[in-house]
RNA sequence: GGCGCCGUGGCGGAGUGGUUACGCAGAGGUCUGCAAAACCUUGUACGCCGGUUCAAUUCCGGCCGGUGCCUCCA
């Protein structure tokens, strides 16, 4: 399975480093407020690339996510939601109810949370973690201590004959103005990162002495994720994955943090970062009122695996377009897959014989050859739609085929229940109407049953049904 | 200013140096009690200008447009 490493630019093979297990950390979300949809893009990409290793490239996968449970925005909020609370129960408060909101969101696109092993930023193995690394981190010259925290010496690193600037190389020229002019901080180098917050009023801290000081306060950003990584993965894991906002600096500060004492100069063999969605072409945004969630496409009558076909049917390292004609499509075509997953059920449809079990195979092997080419997702997807543009199934070998189908793209096809005895009885009255001649009861037989949200087709095998929308 | 990515038919979106992507929507027809589905047919697709080539949407250069990163945003 080959999959595009931002390190090097090139698509890399993947072998598990360790022989046998995959590796693979996601950056998960700050849990202040819904996740939008870009956010949540990014999260099936990570899904379905844990999904397309296991299936398609046969590998096991261990799979870990954070939950970004401190940091400014998610004080900030906290304090406002739970102001008669101490800083650390507002904390919990917010975040876990944000946290709650975000699995429910991951299920409802369809992506696997159980699959996941999840870790939160203020876990107290992962504050302990970030605390020793600082201070080992401090012991060997790479950290020194400032007024307002504990900081990273990007020089001290480069110094040691380490290389910051793996993933987007950094100089003068391409240094923003704005960052050399800041000096807001007691940094000793514009890139200076913060390991570690002092404590400032209202603000939830951890005790931290660092060095004889007594550096009360709060873990920065980058640390989190190198910290529990290696906690759970080991160093160096398999994939970093996240959207390509987090390359610079977020990324390329966890490598710095995570290699700075060890000799192996890698945190992960490969950096899989996904693009960004738009909306009507234009970057998402608050103020541009095209800042949408998984909530709004709800409101609006659509399947939230609506929102999973739409960014499976575009390549993860392109700007997906959103817009609600595009994603129209997209319920129409989960439609046409349900309807075709819902044939196993009906005796009309029933095709056997090696016709149908070939074309099967044939398509699951193009699906897996895409998806193992850089997680062609959208490829992958024609040839589902292209399996599903039938009116027959082979009963002998449709659950099977459902079965992988939904380990590999999460789109829930192969458990869906039958009609009831009723509406099978409401079907077979109908027939025998038709049969008779009788239209007036025949048509008004398929309107109660269309009530019931189940539309009918005569073939010459008899009726068909499907369900509406 | 620096470093990138992208520009494909009504919409979304793969891909390729010369042959239909695909999905959705549309038009005409066959079939059908009606309907739906199915099937058949159909729409001068590759931002603009040059260059390389027997041949470019696909490679190269320029231009225009979109978009991203350059301090905490997926």
């Amino acid at each position: 399975m080959k999959l595009y490493n931002t390190l090097t630019r090139k698509l890399t093979e993947l072998q598990p480093l360790d022989g046998k297990t995959v590796r693979m950390y996601s950056c998960g979300p700050t849990v202040y407020d819904h996740a939008h949809i870009g956010n949540l893009s990014a999260y099936v990409f990570a899904d379905t690339l844990r999904r397309a290793i296991q299936v398609a490239g046969n590998f096991d996968v261990q799979h870990a996510m954070n939950y970004t449970d401190v940091d400014d925005k998610t004080i900030r909020r906290s304090r406002e939601e739970f102001p008669s609370d101490t800083p650390h129960e507002a904390l919990q408060k917010l975040t876990g109810k944000y946290i709650q909101i975000f699995n429910d969101d991951m299920r409802r696109i369809g992506n696997d949370v159980g699959a996941l092993q999840f870790v939160r930023a203020t876990d107290p193995k992962v504050i302990w973690g970030m605390q020793d690394l600082i201070s080992r981190l401090h012991k060997k010259g790479f950290a020194y201590i400032a007024d307002d925290g504990v900081y990273f010496s990007i020089d001290a690193y480069r110094k040691a004959g380490k290389t910051y600037g793996q993933l987007l190389e950094l100089n003068a020229q391409n240094t923003s103005e704005a960052r050399i002019q800041n000096d807001e901080y007691d940094k000793e180098s514009a890139h200076d990162f913060a390991l570690w917050k002092t404590q400032k009023d209202g603000e939830p801290a951890w005790d931290f002495t660092l060095d004889g000081h007594s550096l009360k306060g709060r873990p920065g950003w980058h640390i989190e994720c190198s910290v529990m990584s290696r906690q759970l993965l080991g160093q160096p894991f398999d994939i970093h994955t996240g959207g390509v906002d987090l390359i610079f600096p977020h990324h390329e500060n966890e490598i710095a943090q995570s290699t700075a004492l060890e000799t192996d100069p890698m945190m992960a063999h490969i950096f899989a970062h996904n693009d960004h969605i738009l909306v009507d072409g234009k970057k998402m945004s608050k103020s541009a009122k095209n800042f949408y969630t998984l909530d709004d496409i709800v409101a609006k009558g659509y399947d939230p695996l609506t929102f999973r076909i739409k960014v499976l049917q575009s390549h993860y390292r392109s700007q997906v377009n959103f817009t609600w004609e595009s994603l129209d499509a997209a319920q129409n075509l989960l439609t046409g897959l349900r309807a075709w997953a819902d044939l196993k059920h009906q005796k009309a449809a029933h095709q056997r014989g090696g016709e149908l079990a070939a074309a099967y195979k044939t398509a699951l092997s193009n699906m897996l050859d895409a998806l193992r080419n850089d997680l062609n997702t959208a490829e992958a997807l024609r040839w589902l739609a292209q399996l599903a543009d039938t009116e027959q199934v082979d009963p002998e070998k449709i659950q099977s085929l459902l079965n992988i189908l939904d380990r590999l793209f999460g789109l829930v096809l192969a458990d869906r229940p039958d009609i009831t005895h009723e509406q099978k009885d409401l079907i077979a009255s109908r027939e025998a109407a038709r049969q008779a001649k009788d239209w007036p009861l025949s048509d008004k037989l398929r309107d109660q049953l269309a009530g019931q949200g189940i539309s009918l087709r005569d073939t010459q095998n008899g009726p068909i049904w499907s369900r509406l929308g």
